[in-house]
DNA sequence: GATTCTTCCGGCACCGAGTGCTGTGAAGAC
DNA sequence: GTCTTCACAGCACTCGGTGCCGGAAGAATC
């Protein structure tokens, strides 16, 4: 008989860990509070806390290394017909729809690591594995270009930008209204510029054959080079 | 009497630090040398380490608030004529211009941060707080536009995206080339695809004799022209 | 020239995060 | 029934980081 208590810790462990430390971290803030606190109000010795988190800002995203895994998974079971562009721009909405599945939590994270200096940095790392999976997905798609990983790592970046522009919009909002809708519009202002359904892409496989020389020398910067080719193709 | 150590430890003791402290990360490992470690190498006491680094990680990256206020400053002084990407770009090159000034310093830190994860996770805040900056930037140029925001957050970081780049290739390559033509190569895909048609600022105004051919055909888009103008001049 | 006041430095003592090790008890295999 | 295994608690320890205090210059004041 009992309580339910010894049946549900054997799994819960973990669980208790993380509702022990948001309780504490709401109501008197995350660097006020210590392991210790949360190890004492969940019951447990304190090893058992880096058990289960290697780091005491582990246990503020809990579900992100899972997050992660789906999508690698995600992109690891592309098709070679499909687009990049669209498909980053889908593994991005992964990412969506698990902060949409607990919004309230959700919220309440993103008002702690507004104001914590160091959850605003541990989140930035894990923010940037995503930026570097859909680098690599995108580098090994373009591998036969020649700017194959420029484009890769400036996709893969405007991707993360545009999913957390509609990520924080939702959140600060308080978790009113549609986030796959609002990640879907912002991740279109990515998809028209880059995907190959738009049209800035790849060459347009025009026959002009007429050559335009430039002649340049090595100290020129860039962008005066550019320059001069638009003016020669302008007066053409 | 006595050693000059007297005279020059006045202004020196940050930089006898950052010596130390390099001198040791680099025969043992970051994570292999305390702070303890630093200060006795430097000869002074631990508390002084803390009042010119407010973290051990800091010291590996002294020059960076420097810099970031260098930006904060160059984007202030800015006119209402200059396109806005075009002087986030030149924003950018400020950036590179500070790695570029201590080539073999740059290539240290750089091998040091690919080692060590909490180095890696530091300079994501370093580079967060550019993005930010730069993003700010952005915002308030484009505030009468409608998704100005969208706009301003995916471009800033298609800016720092296409920097580190161009940063992290050439600090692999061991700081061989000229790191300004090789952002400037990068910056200008980013340039190509937002740009308004505005002009750059200022000429870097180097020095080098040699002269560049290149010919293209008019379809040939214009960031491939930059990059095949690029590889020709790392290759020379 | 002796004085105060300021500033910078060193040396504690202390807190908290994170790790390695050991003992223990309960669940499962034979 | 014993033996093995695994998860947990507790302890001791390292190291990064901070607050506090005392002392040694150095400049300003009389």
């Amino acid at each position: 008989m009992g309580t339910a208590s010894t049946n549900s810790t054997k799994p819960a462990m973990r669980d208790s860990l993380i509702a022990a430390a948001f309780q504490l971290f709401l109501e008197r803030g995350y660097e006020q509070t210590t392991v210790d606190d949360i190890v004492t109000l969940a019951g447990v010795g304190r090893r058992s806390f880096f058990r289960y988190f290697p780091s005491k800002e582990d246990v503020v995203f809990p579900d992100h290394e899972q997050c992660l895994a789906d999508m690698t998974r995600f992109l690891a079971a592309s098709a070679d017909s499909d687009d990049p562009v669209v498909r980053v721009c889908d593994a991005a909405r992964l990412v969506m729809r698990m902060y949409a599945e607990n919004p309230t939590f959700s919220v309440q994270r993103y008002r702690l690591t507004r104001q914590v200096a160091g959850l605003r940095t541990y989140e930035l790392s894990v923010v940037w594995r995503y930026e570097k999976t859909l680098g690599d997905y995108l580098r090994t798609r373009w591998a036969d270009r020649r700017d194959g990983t420029l484009r890769a790592n400036v996709v893969a970046a405007a991707v993360v930008a545009a999913h957390n522009h509609a990520l924080r919009h939702w959140l600060r909002s308080g978790g009113e209204g549609d986030p796959l809708a609002e990640v879907d519009g912002a991740l279109e202002f990515v998809r028209a510029t880059w995907a190959t359904g738009g049209q800035a892409t790849d060459a347009p496989a025009e026959e002009a054959e007429d050559v335009v020389v430039v002649i340049t020398k090595r100290s020129t910067p860039m962008w005066r080079v550019v320059r001069e080719v638009e003016s020669s193709l302008g007066e053409g």
